[in-house]
DNA sequence: TTAACACATGAACACCCATTCATATGTCTT
DNA sequence: AAGACATATGAATGGGTGTTCATGTGTTAA
């Protein structure tokens, strides 16, 4: 008979309240999307990123001019900014030459403001 | 003379927009704000925190109950639950050998629910 | 005070990842 | 077609970090 939940190997301790174990692992979410979350703040959770994502909260921007902006290589902001997309926090444009760069939707600002309200908040 | 904002000499492309460039300059936050956002998504984005603080979003728990609940050591719980202490997202309280946890404020649960929002709208 | 238990912590290691460097791709101009 | 420019990308590297292991601290009970 197999066990409904992972079996406790790693824990070195005693469970102390097996009631509120079973009680927090219903009510929590899923394993899956915890994991996509983590993933998700994780882009969020680098210096350049969010201030590229900052920027293009204020302007739709091209590759060039957030470098210049950020004071960074070329190379790099597109390394990061090809993270953004893939996370789906921003999209593209072509035109000619130029790649212009904006947020996805608008969850990206509200991520950052929630987080802002959070830092400013503190006493 | 000293230049306004630091002199540009790690970009190799030329700036396109300097209107833009300079009218984003403006309106984004601080580059010290943005560092502090970043370090706080940072806390966010491994999934044995992101677990820990939905896990206590449910209810307060022990040390040994979280090592439990997630089936790792209770040292690396104890190593994480000291990051999110230093990040002011949890709080604790000592009843005799047992130390329990709880989130610190609402936001935490705030910012949680927004990347959940958000992850759960992609189509 | 000694043992037992819950938790904390320092050091070490392995892994991840942001940047750099070199180079490739795509577009426009001549 | 060739050169110039904006952007993308692959490989390499250095720094950061999560877990493990061993051990320390604090509390309770005998």
């Amino acid at each position: 008979m197999t066990k409904k939940y992972a079996s406790v190997d790693r824990c070195d301790c005693d469970v102390i309240h097996k009631d509120v174990i079973d009680h927090v692992r219903k009510e929590m979410p899923e394993e899956e999307s915890l994991y996509d979350l983590a993933e998700l703040f994780k882009v969020f959770g680098d210096s350049t990123r969010i201030r590229i994502l900052s920027a293009l909260a204020v302007s739709e921007m091209c590759v060039c001019d957030i470098a210049n902006l950020l004071n960074m290589t070329q190379s790099a902001i597109s390394h990061q900014l090809r993270v953004l997309k893939q996370a789906a926090l921003v999209k593209n444009r072509r035109d000619g030459k130029v790649v212009y760069y904006s947020l996805d939707d608008e969850h990206v600002e509200q991520i950052i403001d929630q987080g802002m309200a959070h830092i400013n908040e503190e006493e």
